[in-house]
DNA sequence: ATGCATGAGTC
DNA sequence: ACTCATGCATA
């Protein structure tokens, strides 16, 4: 394994953007373009990954989530609007109030809205939603280009759709043969929780009335009342026991770091075992909830590198899949319909920065995490980049602080920063949870400064050091 | 698995 | 303009 050469004095240092706001004059530095003053070690490229502080998360209020629910499945990201369309002439953008589009005139449509019949085996579910997709970004050199997309919809989903409001008006029963006598009582289940969590809507007794879905969604709105953002997650750690009630998914505001993780290990082992992809149970929530997620979204819930808030905001989500895949005789059956639809939209192409590149903008924000707009520009001038691809660089850069998983201390490089050098030494510290719901937000009364840690590209490190050592580490 | 991108929400 | 959730595209 390579190893990242960092000199053990260098040490991660947590970053205060409040006081280091201008960077300014670290930027100056051009060299970095050249080659790199700051000697990523052989080339190696630091690329971090870090973790810092999440003073966000003391609010959280996990479901509670803005707009996570009411939304149109297909919305995802897409709203191109109009953008190009015109180009095409024939596919348009599809959104949720498109609702036209979807009802049928998709160019590929391959499934109808059939409820049982059509549960397609999983592979063949996956094939179908490939083979269409059609990916030009590459070739459009100059610039974005369109794509033609699959989407698979819930079919209670996609008749509510017209409307642009996505909740599934009624949740039908015949769209799970399997799933709904099912209804564990969490007798199988390893998580209190997740009893509770599963019978509310899969219970025999679905709702036929046309409430249904959102027996998902009004739990989700009923915790997301009681408490506002006086809770944090990290506070009520353990809240296996607590709701006995009908609140199910409500417990998720009181995940611990601990239990996701654990419930993050459990997810991913039971799919694999069951034969379920990551993209699987992504379309699979949208069959149930949906709201279907992408296999990059399932993929960081179980490497925990979704932001706690997002990670407990998932997590009921997942519990129930898995409660269905787990119970269900035919999973198969949670992989129904799929529905292709075409995007118009334009998405830029990607940007593929080499690697002095990168190390130069590692290097930049290591002094620098929050350049203002002058800065951007000067360091986007300095690498010959396009601003916004600079702005963007370093939005993920900070994202990438933000998420759940924490590199475990050595993963410093030797970098090191000028400015604030908080007393907080959460590489080494015991407590170096900083994006975490963990004791020490609590015990803050305040919200910590936010912290980016730079690491090395480390996913073995991680990835061990994640699951074991690093959430008893931050926990205990 | 992850880099770069998008867009809603927010400050 | 930033954060955050999310995903396409790609390594």
């Amino acid at each position: 394994m390579s190893d990242r050469s960092q000199s053990p004095e260098s040490q991660i240092r947590p970053y205060d953007f409040s006081r280091a706001s201008h960077c300014g004059q670290l930027l100056g530095a051009d060299s970095l373009s050249s080659g790199g003053p700051f000697q990523l070690p052989h080339g190696v490229l630091t690329d971090p990954s870090l973790l810092y502080n999440k003073s966000a998360y003391s609010g959280i209020t996990s479901a509670s989530a803005q707009t996570f629910f009411p939304f149109p499945t297909v919305s995802g990201d897409y709203r191109g609007s109009d953008l190009q369309a015109g180009e095409f002439g024939q596919t348009k953008h599809w959104y949720p109030f498109a609702a036209p589009e979807y009802t049928g005139q998709v160019p590929g449509a391959t499934t109808a809205t059939q409820p049982l019949n059509l549960s397609p085996p999983i592979a063949e579910t996956r094939e179908l939603i490939k083979l269409p997709a059609i990916k030009t970004e590459k070739d459009s050199g100059d610039d974005y280009s369109t794509e033609v997309k699959i989407q698979q919809y819930p079919t209670a989903a996609s008749a509510a759709m017209s409307h642009g409001v996505f909740y599934s008006p009624a949740w039908n029963p015949s769209f799970w043969p399997g799933i709904n006598h099912i209804t564990p009582p969490g007798s199988n289940n390893q998580n209190p929780s997740t009893s509770s969590a599963s019978s509310p809507s899969m219970s025999p007794s679905p709702p036929s009335n046309g409430l249904p879905e959102n027996a998902f969604f009004s739990v989700n709105t009923t915790q997301a009342a009681p408490g506002p953002q006086t809770q944090n997650p990290a506070s009520s750690t353990r809240s296996s026991g607590s709701s006995s009630g009908g609140c199910s998914d409500s417990e998720e505001e009181n995940l611990s770091t601990e239990e996701l993780e654990q419930f993050a290990k459990e997810l991913k082992h039971k799919r694999i075992t069951l034969g379920f992809t990551q993209a699987d149970v992504g379309l699979a929530l949208g069959n149930l909830y949906g709201k279907m997620f992408s296999q990059t979204t399932i993929c960081r819930f179980e490497a925990l590198q979704l932001s706690f808030k997002n990670m407990c905001k998932l997590k009921p989500l997942l519990q129930r899949w898995l409660n269905e895949a787990e119970t269900s005789d035919n999973p198969q059956d949670m992989y129904k319909i799929e529905r292709v639809f075409v995007d118009t939209r334009k998405r830029k192409r990607r940007t593929s920065l080499e690697g002095a590149v990168r190390s130069a903008l590692e290097t930049y924000f290591v002094k620098c995490p929050k350049p203002n707009t002058q800065e951007i520009t000067h360091i986007s001038d300095d690498l010959g980049l396009e601003r916004d691809v600079v702005r963007v660089w370093f939005c993920n850069r900070r994202q990438k602080g933000k998420r759940l998983v924490v590199p475990l201390d050595e993963e410093c490089d030797g970098q090191y920063y000028e400015q604030s050098p908080s007393p907080l030494s959460m590489a080494h510290s015991p407590i170096p949870s900083q994006g975490y719901p963990v004791s020490s937000y609590q015990l803050g009364g305040g919200p910590p400064p936010t912290l980016y840690m730079p690491q090395l590209h480390r996913p073995d490190l991680l990835k061990q050091g994640l699951h074991h050592g690093l959430v008893s580490h931050l926990t205990g």
